[in-house]
DNA sequence: TTAAGCTCC
DNA sequence: AATCTGGAGCTTAAT
């Protein structure tokens, strides 16, 4: 049976108001706590019933026909605060984003509402389930009409349908009319029969059956006394009955089909929940918006673990790991892991049949190595990456990587914000994790064994199967093998090998690089001071701004929300106006290098003397690897005092760096992308491209190419991956906003194909509602559809550009994969230690030097086979700095 | 926690 | 009529 639930709006706020134990405001001052309590109800809502339809009932201001016909109606109620009454507009403002009906009809209480389409729904076959604080709609509840109250705080639902009212109240639905007309409801200002209340009208009614009966037949009252009232009251009892009956035949015009639930606007619910600051429901929308496919059926019996629960106590029982042979196992280490500061190993816990746990305070480490290298399975699990970092760490045998529920997730929505287990499980299976380990909380002992750990391992690998089975379902199914399979899935090992290995970095010499720079940054100091008149924070930009465009009445470019922007290009165009701005530009250029660089890199080397960094495989959004902790992929090398950071950078004793970029690969995947065919003959003739591009726009001979056309054609060639508009195009190399529109109509002009590649990239994303890789790597891109121009446009550029820049993040990957296979098996004292996402960097053994450059210049150029050849630059050197 | 600024590809 | 180059991470100031 279809299920619709009916929400009494002003009653729910309230209660979820009244509920919260503090006030919420948001720093625009917008009181919230009653819109935030309501949609905790909505969601609990929600998870506990699954109703297919939904509608929210609201009453108007007007005052309804019963004002009129009692005035004191009402009046006995206490005034609503001000600061809730101002949340329910906003609260139908969500409601509308989320495509949740409300009805309002003038005249009418929410009740008659509620009443009216209750009884509609259930007619035509549906189970009503009426939602409200008010004890009235109780009269609405039948053997499928079925009321339920919030109770205390804002999550807990007490559900109502008639048997358990006869059990209750020993009333029936329509009996419980007769007793508040007997009774009377102060809140609502029903008078009733004074002097009876819940106990004689219970009394009453079930001598009688009805009010009416009871009226009719008040000889039969047996006290007198309470005869007497009803007698001398008959007709206030007749008014009140008659006010506390709800409408069930409101003049309202909708269709049910009208309140079935759809896929929300996400677009307008974000910026709600922004304004409001509701940064969890936004955290919850960023998983939800982007997984709109249909949910495999997932029953909570898959979750039931059946095998045995073993505890490996003693290095005696290791044998019984061998069970694991040949099976594809759960695998989960517990401690706390740090790159920098090593570990605080606890224990491993496996899940093939039955679950094994060892714990490392009572198994040796030698042992536990020897018997697990004895032993070949596969293994899986939720983001698995640092495992196999541990592993090597311990010299243990990697196995192979089955699955990996973080990377496949991320594979099928790149949108996503969070990648935790326990988001993923309450994505895809509707369960908190925590919550389900919290449960046996109670059961627990303070210091009990560690059986208990046990079973939430369990408990999570059950999950992390569950999530599995869907997972796969879907890969399969949207086309993921590749991009999943092919090349995520192997690539866990290998970033997990780069980041065991690090980079060495040399202290001293960042040290003594950081001593070097001190002096002049005090200098610069001072010298801007004296230049400004006066002491300020240099590096606070309000600071600044007000120093350089207010005090000294430098001219301002482009203004920041909170006052002028300093930034680097504002500040370039005014250099030559006054002195201190080229100060401060240097300024800020010694110290970004001494605070990132110099003492952000520091406190990361670890005890080998090496930086193990975190290569994150679920952040970007077109495939891309971040790093971080730190991030090596942003150490300056344009300028060259910057550069010399990477000085600090080197090879071990008796070891080389070897380092490969590929040649615009960006622009050699849009070649074979859009199949245009003057840039495949460019590349393939082994051109400079920019040069070739100018030539062609310019329509000059390539020996006239000047280095300005050719700086100028280069940067539309990035134009062209960015999407980049004539403006910006014109900002970036000074010249006219018509000369920059002219420069790129001829560019499209020339490149055909070019052009329409960009067009069918926009119209087939509008389609499909995502852009897709080489790989088939798919990311979702809502913003092509935004009604907002700005949004969409926005949209238009990601269209363009991610499948350029996503399919060189597929490529080099790919090369990853092969370049790290190969240096396992052949070279194994040369290892892969870094990637810019167009460079690979090795630490080579000096023995092997040629056969390093060899592998990896012909992986690299072979990583993929192209419309166009892939080329890469070789160097080698003993530092980075020298790597060039 | 966010915004502004800088670094990289 | 608008708008104005894609993808990241880290540090600082300010709230």
């Amino acid at each position: 049976m279809k299920r619709i639930a009916i929400i009494d709006g002003y009653s729910l706020i309230f209660r979820a108001y009244y509920a919260m134990q503090r006030p919420m405001i948001t720093s625009e001052g917008i009181y919230t706590q009653g819109i935030f309590g309501f949609l905790n109800m909505l969601n609990k809502i929600q998870e506990d019933f699954s109703p297919e339809y939904m509608a929210v009932a609201f009453d108007m201001k007007e005052p309804t026909f019963r004002h009129k016909e009692y005035e004191g109606y009402k009046a006995g109620r206490k005034p609503t605060p001000p600061e809730l009454l101002m949340q329910v507009p906003l609260l139908k403002d969500i409601l509308k984003a989320m495509k949740i009906s409300i009805l309002e009809v003038p005249g009418y209480e929410a009740d008659d509402i509620i009443g009216t389409v209750s009884r509609i729904a259930e007619a035509q076959g549906m189970e009503p389930l009426i939602f409200t604080g008010d004890k009235d709609a109780l009269q609405l509840t039948s053997d499928i009409t079925k009321v339920v109250f919030t109770k205390k705080g804002v999550t807990d639902f007490d559900l109502y349908d008639e048997s358990k009212m006869q059990e209750r109240y020993g009333l029936t639905p329509a009996q419980f009319i007769d007793l508040k007309g007997i009774m009377g409801d102060s809140s609502d200002n029903i008078p009733g029969i004074p002097g009876i209340g819940e106990k004689g009208g219970i009394e009453l009614l079930t001598q009688f059956g009805s009010l009416e009966e009871v009226l009719t037949h008040t000889d039969e009252i047996r006290k007198p006394a309470m005869r007497k009232k009803v007698e001398e009251n008959a007709d206030l009892a007749r008014l009140s009955k008659h006010l506390a009956t709800i409408i069930r035949d409101v003049p309202i015009e909708f269709s049910l089909e009208d309140l079935k639930l759809e896929e929300p606007d996400y677009a307008e619910l974000t910026s709600i929940y922004k304004k409001l600051e509701f940064r969890s429901f936004l955290k919850k929308l960023g998983n939800k918006a982007f997984t709109t496919e249909d949910k495999p059926a997932f029953s909570k019996e898959d979750l039931e673990f059946k095998g045995e629960k073993i505890g490996i106590l003693n290095r005696n029982e290791l044998y019984k790991l061998y069970d694991l042979k040949g099976k594809d196992v759960f695998f989960r280490m517990s401690g706390t892991f740090s790159h920098v500061d090593g570990m605080s190993t606890e224990g491993i816990f496996f899940l093939a049949d039955n679950a094994y746990y060892v714990d490392f305070r009572l198994v040796p480490m030698d042992a536990f190595r020897d018997t697990l290298n004895d032993i070949d399975f596969k293994i899986y699990g939720h983001d698995i990456k640092d495992h196999l970092y541990w592993l090597m760490k311990w010299d243990i045998d990697l196995k192979e990587v089955s699955f990996d529920t973080s990377i496949a997730e991320y594979c099928l929505d790149v949108t996503r914000k969070d990648y935790s287990f326990r988001s993923v499980c309450a994505d895809r299976l509707g369960m908190d994790p925590e919550e389900m380990m919290k449960s046996r909380e109670d059961q627990m002992s303070m210091f009990q064994d560690m059986r208990a750990n046990v079973d939430d391992y369990i408990s999570e690998g059950c999950l992390v199967k569950a999530l599995r089975n869907i997972q796969e379902a879907e890969i399969k199914e949207r086309n993921l093998d590749q991009v999943f399979y092919g090349c995520e899935l192997p690539l866990i090992e290998v970033l997990a090998a780069m980041e065991e290995t690090g980079i060495l970095c040399d202290r001293d010499y960042l040290d003594e690089f950081g001593r070097s720079l001190e002096g002049e940054i005090n200098n610069l100091e001072k010298d801007i001071y004296e230049l400004a008149g006066e002491e300020f924070n240099i590096k606070s930009t309000q600071q600044l701004g007000d120093i350089l465009f207010d005090k000294l009445k430098l001219p301002h470019g482009k203004k920041t929300k909170k006052g002028y922007s300093t930034s680097a290009d504002v500040l370039e165009k005014v250099k030559d106006d006054h002195p201190i701005v080229a100060k401060v530009l240097e300024y800020r250029n010694l110290t970004k290098l001494a605070s990132t660089y110099i003492e952000g890199m520091k406190p990361l080397i670890a005890e080998d003397g090496r930086i193990h960094c975190h290569f994150q495989q679920t952040v970007t959004q077109t495939g891309r690897i971040s790093c971080t902790e730190p991030n090596l992929q942003n150490i300056p090398v344009r300028q060259e005092l910057g550069r010399k950071i990477r000085k600090a950078f080197h090879a071990g004793e008796g070891k080389i760096l070897v380092g490969a970029d590929y040649s615009q690969i960006e622009l050699r995947v849009l070649a074979h992308l859009s199949g245009d065919d003057a840039l495949i003959e460019a590349f393939n003739n082994n051109e400079d491209i920019h040069r070739m591009t100018a030539a062609r726009v310019l329509g000059i001979p390539i020996e006239e190419v000047k280095p300005i056309d050719r700086s100028r054609a280069k940067a539309v060639n990035f134009g062209v991956i960015y999407g980049m508009s004539s403006f910006g195009l014109s900002e970036e190399i000074n010249v006219t906003r018509k000369e920059a529109e002219a420069y790129i109509k001829e560019y499209f002009n020339k490149h055909p194909k070019v052009k329409s590649y960009m067009d069918e990239q926009i119209a087939l994303t509008k389609e499909r509602g995502y852009s897709e890789t080489i790989l088939g790597r798919k990311r979702k891109i809502n913003e092509i559809s935004a009604s907002n121009f700005m949004v969409r446009q926005l949209g238009e550029r990601l269209a363009m550009n991610t499948p350029i820049q996503g399919s060189a993040a597929d490529i080099i990957k790919v090369a990853m994969n092969k370049v790290y296979s190969e240096l396992r098996d052949k070279h194994p004292e040369s290892r892969l230690i870094l990637q810019v996402h167009d460079e690979l960097i090795i630490e080579a053994d000096l023995k092997e030097i040629e056969e390093i450059k060899e592998l990896l210049t012909r992986n690299m150029q072979e990583a993929m086979e192209l419309k166009v050849k892939l080329l890469v630059d070789l160097n080698t050197a003993d530092n980075w700095y020298e790597l060039k």
